[in-house]
DNA sequence: TCTGGGGTCCTAGGACCC
DNA sequence: TCTGGGGTCCTAGGACCC
């Protein structure tokens, strides 16, 4: 039986958790920013109508900020993640099988389901529960492989005749929307990859999915080749029902001011780790190996600056903070140049395995379960939000961190926040 | 003054082995 | 003076994604 995938991805996401809140903003132009308040990473319809784009940052729009009384709010991720939540799950009420592939957008396998009822008919359905339940608005695009499933929902939120919904189960129909689509904007094809088309003539979708496969895989990629397949409606991305195992966890931020210091890089670094840690220990990981890099602004153009990176591994793998935080430090010293004005840091936890139960390693020190209580102890008062546990490396005077300046209350997930109808 | 953060996959090249 | 060929594993870097 030929697959089918349906692609749904939430419109405006954070824009729109923002003001499902705030229904006063809801045809205003709003953004939301990235951490730090550095760049626009979300535009509502009004913002996006006035020009603004992604990615932008934010000091160049001072000017029309002010001009168009547009809102700006800070990322609210615990906000976000927890309507995320929602949706998906009213998504999985629908449908057998749905795999999550980010905050905002999920694929779902409508195999079978043609045999039963009209694919758009089902996309409707979706659509309406979202809305009905969470008050979001999603648009579905539905095809024969992931790749063209992208490019329907892309469609679907570009045109409103569509309702939102557009099925590209037939050819023609599909075929017509290719000829429409700089190659660009196919999923896969990114800004390098796309000048290097351009050049050889390849300006839309359709000349992709025309080009010789066995031509493409041997001048580029097999990524590349497989994305000319699925512009086929030849389905070469299963759909994952497992989440594949994670190879990492990162943490790293920009400081809001710039560290020269090694005190203080080391209260960030060690602060960064700790956050790392918890994470790890939150999946039940442990780590072996501990990345560490920092640099200087790379805008400001010719300069001096300084870029690094530098790993260690533990014996063991571990989730003991302590272990992981005395490499981190290690690591530090071994990075540091004195005489720079550092702009970001991040620590690296990679080489997972699954956090080890109750055996015994042979060469592991009886000290490891009374580690885990610790840890556990640590991470439950720390989620409790009553207070927080922390290590003597991450300092008490954080002056380096994130600024977060129009954040939004934690509507959902803090009690004190609920919002309050009167 | 102010330019995000967190991921994945693939490839090329070096080290090492038989 | 000769100096293969095939394999694995690891790492760094590039490209892409949201």
């Amino acid at each position: 039986m030929s697959r089918v995938f349906a692609l749904v991805d939430c419109n405006n996401f954070y824009v729109a958790c923002e003001q499902l809140f705030r229904p006063d903003l809801r045809h205003a132009p709003v953004l939301v920013l990235s951490n730090n308040d550095g760049c626009v990473v979300s535009r509502s319809k009004e913002a996006k109508a006035l020009g603004i784009g992604m990615a932008v940052p934010v000091f160049q729009l001072r000017e029309q900020i002010r001009r168009h009384r547009i809102v700006t709010f800070s990322s609210n991720y615990a906000l976000y993640a927890d309507l995320s939540a929602r949706v998906m799950q009213t998504l999985e009420q629908l449908a057998p099988a749905v795999d999550v592939y980010s905050i905002d957008e999920a694929f779902v396998d409508l195999t079978g389901v043609a045999a039963v009822r009209a694919l758009e008919d089902f996309g409707r359905e979706l659509r309406q529960t979202v809305q009905r339940c969470i008050g979001l608005t999603v648009c579905v695009g539905i095809a024969p492989s992931k790749t063209l499933a992208k490019l329907a929902n892309q469609a679907a939120k570009q045109y409103p005749a569509t309702g939102g919904v557009v099925d590209l189960s037939d050819p023609r129909r599909r075929r017509r929307l290719l000829a429409l689509m700089p190659v660009g904007e196919v999923w896969g094809v990114g800004r390098r990859l796309r000048e290097r088309l351009l050049v050889e003539g390849i300006e839309t979708a359709l000349q992709l999915a025309e080009a010789d496969v066995t031509d493409i895989r041997q001048r580029y990629s097999v990524q590349l080749a497989r994305t000319v397949c699925e512009l086929n409606g030849e389905s070469c991305q299963p759909l994952e029902d497992l989440p594949s195992p994670r190879q990492q966890i990162i943490c790293s931020r920009s400081f809001a001011r710039k560290i020269s210091t090694q005190a203080a890089m080391k209260t960030a670094l060690c602060h960064y780790l700790a956050r790392a840690a918890e994470r790890l220990r939150g999946e039940a990981l442990s780590a072996k190996m501990v990345t560490v890099f920092m640099r200087t602004s790379s805008f400001g153009g010719v300069g001096r600056g300084y870029a690094n990176s530098a790993s260690a591994s533990l014996s063991v793998p571990s989730s003991d903070t302590r272990d992981l935080m005395a490499l981190t430090v290690m690591l530090l010293q071994r990075l540091w140049r004195q005489g720079y004005d550092y702009s970001k840091a991040g620590v690296m936890l990679t080489d997972l395995y699954p956090q080890r139960g109750q055996q015994q390693d042979l060469f592991v020190s009886g000290s490891e379960p009374q580690s885990q209580a610790l840890m556990t102890t640590i991470d439950r008062i720390n989620a409790s939000g009553k207070s927080r546990v922390f290590f003597a490396g991450q300092g008490c005077d954080p002056s380096w961190r994130m600024r977060q300046a129009h954040l939004s209350p934690a509507y959902t997930t803090r009690w004190s926040d609920l919002p309050v109808v009167r």
